[in-house]
DNA sequence: ACTAAACTGTTTACTAGATTAACAATATGC
DNA sequence: GCATATTGTTAATCTAGTAAACAGTTTAGT
């Protein structure tokens, strides 16, 4: 093969000897990634709809009735000061409600509403619309793989 | 195989008649990889390290010198308000320089300095060192998988 | 040549999401 | 009992980002 020459025309611009790529990056793909599919997750769900973070712990809410504000924040992976407001507005709308637990006076499970339960049923079809829509040039195949290699990640730093 | 009764103990925590399941939502799994990855990435860099978005403009100004600021915007997928910021801290740090453009006095064309060449040089090296160690449980192809479907779904939304 | 439209970099004001530190009330471990 | 830990909460702060307006400049249409 030809042998390449150091030296050349242009060579103060390439004395590091690698072209530079930004793509070669994964977590700048992720967050590029991401930032398209919760904007579509917004315009999905529309001007009053829930934020993602609002989705999600509604979600878990639903999911696991009775967990705790603390648990709750754990499980979202945020701190529990950061969950009051998404609470607020869960419990604002009607779709849970703090309630006292007997033995331990200190906490107050979260408990869904039947209001939240059907809201909660309607958004997430509306998001699952949402992920099957925009997703809809990768195959099923494509999306286990993905979410596969998203858990393999999540499993090391969590 | 045994029929399932639809009304059972519990039947008022189950009319939805699916088990909601977070987990199945691809943003949501993009969202928390990316956390991981993002935190990693800080910590890697350290104190006055750069954050992702201004190493990520760097990248871009040393591989596309003379970039505009307009132009860098539109590649980091940003507005070029947000941008002014980055480019502060970049040309404060003097990385890189804001120059004049002989045909179009409205443009300042990005040019890196060969200090912002060498810093990007061993910021590149330290990010990669990150994103090999702490994705170390993926496998080479893993990676490139990972990257192929981040890439598909970037296609779907730029 | 003139004028309307578009583009560039910038500032300002604002929003969303998140963290940290402190606090009072309560519970737990020894 | 007492030190320690936990829970939910507030307040202060930070970062990342948008939207709107702007002055200066360039481009397009006629």
């Amino acid at each position: 093969m030809a042998s390449l020459r150091k030296t050349d025309r242009h060579a103060e611009d390439e004395t590091l000897g690698e072209t530079p790529d930004l793509e070669e990056f994964i977590g700048y793909n992720l967050k590029r990634a991401y930032v398209i599919v919760q904007a579509d997750f917004r315009r999905a769900l529309g001007e009053d709809g829930f934020a993602p973070r609002v989705f999600s712990a509604l979600s878990l809410v639903v999911q696991y009735p009775n967990v705790t504000q603390s648990g709750l924040a754990r499980m979202l992976g945020i701190e529990r000061s950061g969950l009051v407001a998404i609470v607020d507005e869960l419990e604002g709308r009607g779709l849970l409600k703090r309630t006292n637990v007997p033995g331990d006076r200190r906490v107050q499970a979260l408990v869904p509403t039947q209001k939240g339960k059907t809201v909660y049923a309607e958004a997430r079809a509306t998001v699952r619309v949402h992920e099957e829509q925009l997703l809809s040039n990768l195959s099923t195949d494509e999306k286990a793989t993905l979410m596969a290699l998203l858990a393999k990640i999540r499993a090391n730093g969590e």
